[in-house]
DNA sequence: TATTGTTATACTCTATAACTATA
DNA sequence: TATAGTTATAGAGTATAACAATA
């Protein structure tokens, strides 16, 4: 590499990088297989989770451009995945759910996922793995 | 989420994925004020390591297609930070070398990039979860 | 026959900017 | 004036398939 950072140093960044590249490699395969990109599964995700959300809310959360949620959430749409409407509070805002068929897709997505990550990540990892894990990348996700 | 998974081991796997994200983005946006995407990084660093390369050979390590590191190897090498020469011994490979500009480049983006995950994620970190890190998705990353 | 690399192509996604409507 | 969302647009990147050359 270069500059001053320690042979142990690296290799926790090295080992970071490479496995959440792997879990995210394999997570995008397998979310394929049922049509759903990663942002999308994120996106239906966060709304089983926080039920209506407001447009603009969700692309702060996500990280995202308004327009590239525009974009996402008409694809999700037009499957029947998720609905939109207008804000009775605020006529600006538009609100949007999961329709049962999200729901549904979540439903039939998440086991294989979990069972993904547990084959993949969790099982490999000690007790003691497990908590500095999420501990110490707790405070990087943070800062 | 669903099925069985624990809390902790929940908290593990969203620090893993938000830790790896928050670097990420950090990263790319680093290298973008140096005119280089991650995978165009990831390319140099390669052969910053490794010398001269097979196409195919990156292209395996790389985990993308055939056509998709032609084309990142033509961005490349139209910017003078790579050379393209065919193989002596296999006159169907061809090898890919770094070039000054390109060394010269990397030098002047690792000093930041290693000042970034320094502050980003390392000095976050205490010595046992480092090592902890490490070791767990070490495991993780290899399979 | 299999492999290496390129090319042609089509597609997905993303962001920027302009715009409308509302606060 | 500022914010919410959409639309138009353009650009970057990716993969698949067909291809040419070599093993």
């Amino acid at each position: 590499m270069a500059a001053s950072i320690t042979a142990d140093e690296l290799t926790a960044y090295f080992a970071l990088r490479a496995a959440g590249d792997r879990l995210q490699r394999a997570v995008a395969e397998q979310l394929r297989e049922h049509g759903l990109t990663e942002v999308q599964f994120s996106i239906l995700a966060r709304l089983r989770d926080a039920g209506e959300v407001r447009m603009s809310d969700l692309a702060r959360v996500l990280v995202t451009s308004k327009s590239g949620l525009t974009y996402q959430a008409a694809q999700l749409e037009g499957r029947g995945l998720l609905a939109r409407r207008g804000s009775d509070a605020d006529e600006r805002s538009v609100l949007i759910r999961l329709e049962p068929a999200g729901v549904a897709l979540l439903e039939q997505v998440l086991p294989g996922h979990v069972a993904l990550v547990r084959a993949l990540m969790l099982d490999r990892l000690s007790a003691g793995e497990l908590r500095a894990i999420a501990s110490g990348l707790g405070k990087v996700a943070d800062g």
